[in-house]
DNA sequence: TGTACATCAGTGAACGCGCGTTCACTGATGTAC
DNA sequence: TGTACATCAGTGAACGCGCGTTCACTGATGTAC
C-alpha cells in the first residue's frame, strides 16, 4: 500500500512536529525556528523545506496537532459516561489535564495570538471546534432530556438571534437563545479558569490544593449552566 | 526642584516606554528589542542602555506601565458609584474595554507567559493585583450589606481553608471560604469572557452584537457571585 | 531480470537581515570653589 | 563672576550570535520498459 519511501517521508514529518512540540515547550511559539528543529532532527537547515514550505505551515501543523491531541482525548473521556453532568465534568477535568500537562500547546492554542501569524482557516477550524462541539452535544442532550433548566435574566439578546439560528443550524440544536448565551459563558469560564491554573494568575503561592479549587469551580459552573 | 538634566531623563524614559508599548501593539512581546526601540527614538542602540539595564527590564517597565493604566482606570470609574452590583458591572466593562483598546498590553498581561521572561514580583505583584483587590472590596462591601447571597456547594473547601485564611489577612475581609471561592470563579470567568474577546476565540463571525453578548455574560457572572 | 531514466532526500554555501550587549570615546551640561 | 573638574547623554564600532529562504548540487531510491 505505501511505499518504503512514503513510509520515511511519514516518518520525518512526524519527527519535525514532535521536535517542534519540544520547541514549543522550551521557547514558545514566537521563538519556533526552522533551524533549530533541522538540527534537532540533525539535517542541514534547507532540508527540512522537503517537508514544509515555511515556519508558518510548521506553525499550522503544530496547531492541527495540538487541537487533534486535546479534541480526541475529551472525546475518548466524555464519550464513555451517560448522565450530562458526568459529561460536563469529565470535560473539564480532561481540558485542564491535557492543558497542564501541555503548557506550551495550551497556550499556543488559547493564550495570545502569535504575532506575525494567523492560522489558516480551512486547516484549523474543524479541529478547532472539537470541544466546543462537544460541549454543546452535551448540553443538547440534557436540554432534550429536560434536565437544563432555563432561568433567563433580564438582558435581551434580540441582537443576536439570527447568530443563535446560524448555531443551532450548524451545530444541530433546538437550545433557546438563553440556554445557548448561558452555555457560550459556561464555556468562556471554564477556559477562564484553566488558564488562571495553566499560566499561573492566582498568585503563586495564592492556592495550594489547586484541584479542590478546580472541583469547586466545575461545581459551581455546573450550576450556572442549570444542568439538573 | 527638578533639575533640567533630571525632567530630560524623564521625558526620554516616557519616550521609551511610549515606543515600547506602541512595538507591543505591532509586534508582540515576544519581538520587542531595544534596537528598534532605539531607532525610533531617533537613537543609536547602546545609548538606551543610560536608561534601561536590558530588555527584560524594558519589559517589566512595560507590564507595570499597563497594569497601573488599566488599574487607575478600573478605579475612577468604579469609585464614582455606589451599588456593588454597578460596581461590578463597571469594572467588567472598564476591564474589556481597556483589553479592546489596548490588546497587546492585555496580552502582556493576561496571555501567554513571555517565553525566557519572569516578571521580578517585586515590581509587579503591587500593581498587578489592583483590579482583583478592587474585586474583593466590591464583594466585601456587598457581603457586609448583607447583598452577596451565599449558596454553598457539595465540593469541600478544606484544602483551601488556610490559604482563604490568609487571603482574609491580606485583603481585610470577613467573607466565608464558599464566598471567597465563588469570587474567585466569577473573577477567573471574567477574564476568560474578555480573553476570548480580546483574542477573537469565538469563531470570527459567530457574534456579531459582541457588546450585547457581553452584556448578558456580565448578567449571568451577577447571578453566580450571588449579588443582589 | 537488467538497464535507463526519473524522482526525491539531503548537502553546503550563500543572501541579507536583526538581535543584545560591551567599550572606549566625545562633547555638552552641571557643580564647587 | 570665572574657572577647574565631575557627571552624564549619546556615539560608533565591534563581539558573536541566530534567523528564513534560495539554489545548484550529489547520490540514493524507485519505476518503466
Amino acid at each position: 500500500m505505501t511505499t518504503p519511501r512514503e513510509r520515511a517521508r511519514a516518518r520525518t514529518l512526524a519527527d519535525i512536529t514532535r521536535i517542534g512540540r519540544e520547541h514549543l515547550a522550551v521557547d514558545g511559539a514566537a521563538a519556533l525556528s526552522l533551524r533549530a528543529v533541522a538540527r534537532d532532527l540533525g539535517v542541514v537547515s534547507s532540508a527540512v523545506y522537503r517537508y514544509v514550505k515555511s515556519r508558518d505551515e510548521l506553525l499550522t501543523l503544530l496547531v492541527v496537532d495540538a487541537y487533534t491531541e486535546l479534541g480526541d482525548e475529551v472525546d475518548e473521556a466524555v464519550d464513555a459516561l451517560d448522565s450530562p453532568i458526568e459529561k460536563f465534568l469529565t470535560l473539564g477535568w480532561t481540558v485542564r489535564a491535557w492543558g497542564l500537562r501541555e503548557p506550551a500547546g495550551y497556550a499556543l492554542l488559547f493564550g495570545s495570538p502569535v504575532p506575525g501569524y494567523h492560522a489558516p482557516a480551512e486547516q484549523t477550524t474543524g479541529p478547532g471546534t472539537r470541544v466546543i462541539a462537544k460541549l454543546v452535544e452535551i448540553f443538547d442532550a440534557a436540554w432534550r432530556a429536560g434536565r437544563l433548566v432555563e432561568r433567563p435574566t433580564t438582558v435581551s439578546l434580540s441582537g443576536l438571534h439570527q447568530n443563535f439560528v446560524e448555531v443551532r443550524n450548524e451545530m444541530s440544536t433546538n437550545m433557546s437563545d438563553e440556554a445557548l448565551a448561558r452555555g457560550v459563558l459556561v464555556w468562556a469560564s471554564l477556559f477562564g479558569a484553566v488558564s488562571f491554573d495553566v499560566f499561573d494568575q492566582y498568585g503563586s503561592s495564592t492556592f495550594g490544593a489547586r484541584d479542590q479549587l478546580f472541583e469547586h469551580q466545575l461545581a459551581l459552573l455546573v450550576e450556572l449552566a442549570g444542568l439538573t
